[in-house]
Formats: C-alpha cells, structure tokens, sequence
DNA sequence: GTCTATATTCAGATAGAC
DNA sequence: GTCTATCTGAATATAGAC
C-alpha cells in the first residue's frame, strides 16, 4: 500500500468517527486533520471537498449495512419461515448500525443534518436499501407469515424506524447489547407487546 | 396585544416553520428575518440570541405534544383497557407532530442537530415526555394487557421512535392521514405483523 | 505530500442613527 | 422598534513554498 492510500484511508476513518459522534456540521475540515496530526489544507490533497469526503465515508457505511443484511438472509436454511427472515435481517441492521463501528453509524447520525446535495446522491442507495425492507415484508405477506391489512410502507418506516432511532440512544458498554435490541426490535414488530389474545382489528386504510 | 408582542409572535412563528422544514443548522437568523419581512438585526431586540429564540419555539413544541396526550388520556372512560391508553397517547403523539402545525414539528426535525448547550436544555422536558410513555408501559404491564418479558426501555423508545422517525417520510397530502400512521404503529408495536399465533418466547434481558 | 499563509463567504451579534 | 453599517469568528477552499 501507497503512503498515499494509507494517508487516505486515515482520513477517511477519522471522518467515519466524527460523523459517527458528533454528525455532519459539528465534523470540520479542521477537525478531521487535527485528529490525525495533519493540517487542514493537506486533506485537499486526497480529497476534492468535505462533501466529497463525506460522501464516500456514507458510501462506505450503507455498502457495510446493506451486505451484513445480505449476509446473513443469504444463511438461512431453506424453507425458513418469513418471521424468520425478518428476525435475521433485523439483528443483522441492529448490529451493523450500533455495533458495527463508525461507518454505518455515520449515515444514521449525519442523515438529518447534511445539504441537499450529499442528500440527493445517496437518495438512491437509501431507496435500495429500503427495498430490502419492502421485498422482505411483501415476501412475509405473501406467505401467510404477516398480517395482510397494514399498509406496508408504514410498517417498513417503523421497523427502519425503530432501528435508526436506537442509535441516538444506545450506548455501547450499556447492559443491552446491540443484537438484543435487534431482538425486541423483532419481538415488538412482529409479536407485539401485547399479553392477550390477538386483537387485529383491520385497519382501514 | 402590543405591537411588540404581535413581532415576537411573528418571528416565533416563522422559526417554527423554518426549524419544522429545514432543520437548525439551515435556519439562520437572516432567513428567519427575511421571511417576516425584516432585517436581521432587528430580531435581537426580541431575542438575545439565536439559541434563545430557538429554545423558547422547542418549548412550546414540547408543551403541545405532552399537553395533546394528557388531554387524549384524560378522555378515556374509567376501567379501559391500558392497551387502550398506549393507543389513544399514540394516536395523539402522530397527529400532534405529523398534523400539528410547526412547533410540535420543529422539535422533532431539529433534535439532532441542536448544539450541546440547547440539547442540555431540553433534557429534562424530553425526560419527562419519556415519563409519559414508560408509565404507560408500566401499567400495561402490571394489569397484565402487555407482556412482561421484553425490556421496558426498548419498547419506550421502539415507540418513540417510530413515531418521530415517521416526520422525515412523511407528507402531509399523502393518501395516509397522521392518525392512520398512528392507528398502524399502534397496531404493529401493541399486535405485532404475524398473522400467525403468538411466538412470544422469552427474551434473555 | 504536507506545509504556511491567505482568500472568501457567511454566520451570529453589536453600535448607533432615526 | 427597526434600520444601516460593521465587527468577529469560524469554516471551506486555494496558492505557492518546501
């Protein structure tokens, strides 16, 4: 490896981090190059802009999330039941986005903070990977596994969610580990909180 | 009304809309002014600072999503059901901050992105809207309507965040209204998507 | 490749006239 | 109360030496 990819990839880590912590607008130039014993201007070296440079540390992030997805819906056994499909992906995203180091954390925490640009060149990985989600639901529905009367856009939203939400909180080090949130992510999504008998009215929408 | 106060409403208002929209970094004091018709010097007299301003328009966002749910809850029949209770909060949390107007919106667009001095702020009004939600998960539980086996927090915030995620996607005008989006998280977070029959096992937390 | 120095822009905020 | 004019500080980015 080049002195110059290994200068590179520094950079880019340390962005991953600082986007991770503090989000976008709290992540400057300065600060990035500070963090690694550079100047500010040296990071125009490697790199055209700061949203440039920000854009492929969110590249980075959504390519880790959407393969640990991948990964591990490619595992299951054959015949598997849809629930289980969407548990796997759940505590898969959990992981990947609280536990996974600064990448994928740094899509969820910069999201709501970055400029129409960056927003607009990660629209469509955001669509996929929200596909994901709609494939798995449809696939659940279809086979009997889900309930048929919820509008499905609103209970994919919830389950992404509940996931993204999780990060603003969750504190790595607390007694909660990140699959186990994925976990009740799951049980609450698919099971529900409630202790009674099933009390699906339909909805009409 | 003073001319005064009918000014400091005005740019209340317009902060509101502004926060609700594009978020706190894009809400400059010039935008703000601009807006109203005014110059941006002139909102100081109203206001000592940029944060103060902001602050007071979260304020009354907080107050009227909690006083939407006191108010919601206040109305049940005695003896309901507490499923019944975590439904109606529901359903008046989604229509407060996806129907409500800019206030309840601005909070919940511009959490995260507030500078540490105005998130240390609010901390305690956000704890307390937390309060809401884990008395009535708390009582849920101990009636014996919810389970029992899933982590309180967890729960609390899969709610949470549900709903405050849902601001980002949604759009008024769409063909769902926000007490439908409300009536649907309650329907997945207290019933859950199986269609099947309940698959509560435990959960070791 | 990285540095020092600096240009540019724009934000929040103040001073003082009217 | 609102204006014009201005200060200050910080951030992105560029120029050119080494």
């Amino acid at each position: 490896m080049k002195k110059s990819d290994r200068t590179r990839q520094d950079i880019l880590d340390a962005t991953a981090s600082s986007l991770a912590t503090v989000g976008y607008t709290a992540t400057t130039v300065k600060s990035i190059a500070e963090s690694i014993g550079m100047q500010d201007a040296s990071i125009y070296y490697h790199f055209a802009s700061k949203d440039e440079l920000v854009g492929q540390v969110l590249d980075i992030g959504t390519s880790l999330a959407v393969d640990a997805v991948d990964r591990a819906l490619a595992e299951l056994p054959d015949g598997h039941d849809q629930r289980e499909a969407l548990r796997v992906a759940i505590i898969a995203h959990a992981e990947a986005v609280l536990g996974g180091g600064d990448y994928p954390r740094a899509n969820v925490r910069s999201f709501g903070q970055l400029p129409p640009d960056l927003v607009s060149r990660h629209r469509k990985g955001h669509r996929d990977y929200g596909q994901i989600w709609t494939r798995l639901i449809d696939d659940g529905v279809e086979s009997g596994a889900l309930r048929s009367d919820l509008n499905r856009s609103v209970a994919r939203l919830v389950i992404i969610g509940a996931l993204c939400w999780a990060i603003e909180w969750f504190d790595a080090g607390e007694t909660v580990s990140a699959s186990e949130v994925g976990e009740h992510v799951f049980q609450m999504v698919v099971n529900g909180l409630s202790a009674g008998q099933l009390q699906q009215n339909a909805v009409s929408v």
